[in-house]
DNA sequence: ACCATTGAATTGGTTAAATCTATGCTGCGC
DNA sequence: GCGCAGCATAGATTTAACCAATTCAATGGT
């Protein structure tokens, strides 16, 4: 058990400063007899007889107290840079952010937000993560994370999302297939297609719903966690499948040219958005990030 | 003002470790609503929440908590530390000890004092100093010092003062003058002689309240604050004295023979002390220091 | 030699903080 | 769904911090 209190500390460096305990006591805005109290009740708790008195002309250290004092001053200052750094971290916008993708998002988003951010904040450091859907919640519920960029599905009530930005699902079509040339190509056309499924939580059940609604019930023909290998898939001909994510260049890894279409049906959108934990107290960095991503989604334009 | 307190800090790391308030409560021996509340008051104090808490499942850091707890367990430590260190100062035989020592006491009698205690107490600094009688109390009153060895007179009420030593004056003649073959010289038979003063304060008071007891009004010849200055001038036949400090080998600087000789009549002896400030609590070390002084003077048999 | 001044310690009473017991509330596992 | 685990709240009590007024001791000036 800790002997001695923080402010105990405070007051007899201080008293040491002004060489007396009236002195240190108006400099500390507090009663002299406060001061002499607390003085003499941190003495007898270390069992050290710090200051010696003199009468009506103050007090000194003794030989021990010196000792005690440096080492004293030493803490005490430790104690002040330890609120300074905290302070700080609450109050400006500086410090560690964490922040979780999902696989899908971030190699599209997650680039610029964090270019346009950090040129705005310097002073931040950005740790970055990816994940599933499952594993964003996770991450967030344990504190791994503080913030995750997602689709906002499967939104569970204790987390609070900030909606970004509203993008359209395409139809992925390999370039001679015979529905390549529509500039919209409706999914009723698609329904003795194979399809190929990008088999990630939360998306399987996000493009099976989006079928669903048009009445199709999809006959799958593969299913891959990776985007590329589903667009390579594509790409050799093996099926259609449906797509939020849209790589530059309607390429293949392969080269494989592909057709990307508009779906004709009204169909539903997927939801960006930037997820975190309701209970947490936001900090100042993660209000400030969040407001950038706003503005940001804003600015090119991709909430529909 | 700083916004934290140990104990806050203590209980933050605590429930860091045990992933739980109801296990740290447990640990800290205090109730788990305190816990709670101090943590609740913390959070809000520093403007930062530190914790997440999970229903059931005890609480886990945030983000930003994880920071604000790794340097708190740093400051921490540095409080722990800062404590073993003031115990072990007050409480074990170890750290540093200023001594002072009356000039003409010093170089007789420091040296093995410190040797003999050393070698007992190895792991404690000694700072040593000397001066006239005058500076030593300024210095035990001021904290400079945390004893004096010196001579027990003009002792103020201020200060303790344990007797180490009986030291008797002698005669100091030139080995040429006439009483030199006696082997006590009565101070009576130096009547007209012209008397030499070792001039530091309290030498000269003591010396001339020795002349003054047995009827004498010494004819000062000349006065100086040098021991061997003193003992030069009696060498070269300029006159006696009266010292307590006997070098070793009846010889002055220049080689001159000297007769030293117990003085006849019965007169005041010298008693060295080790004096200290009576307002400061003794620390185990100054206690050590001051029973090893008696040891010692004990052992060669100056107590008289 | 006296007296005003300075500065620490003491006293008594008040307010704020820390802590306790008892109880409520909420998600997780069986 | 029901019990269990674990954090939060409420009310009461003890403890600590603080202040105003006063006392006491030593210094310095007249």
């Amino acid at each position: 058990m800790l002997r001695f209190t923080l402010r105990q500390i405070e007051y007899a460096v201080t008293i040491w400063d002004h060489g007396s305990v009236a002195a240190a006591s108006t400099r500390l805005g507090v009663a002299q007899p406060t001061l002499s109290a607390a003085l003499a009740k941190l003495e007898q708790q270390m069992g050290l007889q710090i200051f010696i008195r003199h009468h009506a002309q103050g007090v000194s250290p003794s030989p021990a107290g010196l000792r005690f004092l440096t080492e004293a001053r030493n803490l005490l200052s430790h104690a002040q840079d330890f609120q300074r750094g905290v302070v700080a971290a609450g109050s400006a916008v500086e410090g560690e952010l964490s922040l979780a993708s999902f696989a899908t998002i971030a190699p599209a988003f997650v680039p610029p937000l964090i270019k346009g951010f950090m040129s705005l904040h310097p002073d931040v450091t950005l740790r970055m993560a990816e994940g599933t859907q499952t594993e964003l919640y996770a991450g967030l519920r344990s504190g791994l994370h503080d913030v995750a960029l997602l689709y906002a599905v499967d939104m569970a009530e204790e987390f609070t999302f900030t909606p970004l930005a509203s993008l359209a699902p395409h139809v992925l079509l390999p370039a001679t297939h015979q529905l390549a040339h529509l500039k919209r190509v409706p999914l009723a056309a698609l329904k003795e297609d194979p399809f190929i499924l990008l088999d990630i939580a939360p998306s399987r059940t996000y493009f099976t719903r989006i079928l669903d609604s048009v009445g199709i019930t999809p006959r799958i023909a593969f299913a891959s966690p990776s985007l590329e290998v589903v667009r390579g898939l594509v790409g050799q001909g093996l099926g259609y499948s449906i797509l939020i994510t849209r790589p530059f260049g309607d390429h293949a890894y392969a080269g494989e040219e592909l057709a990307v279409r508009p779906i004709a049906e009204d169909v539903e959108q997927g939801v960006i958005a930037l997820a975190a934990l309701k209970q947490l107290r936001k900090t100042r960095l993660v209000a400030a990030f969040e407001s950038h991503c706003v503005q940001y989604f804003n600015t090119i334009g991709a909430a529909s």
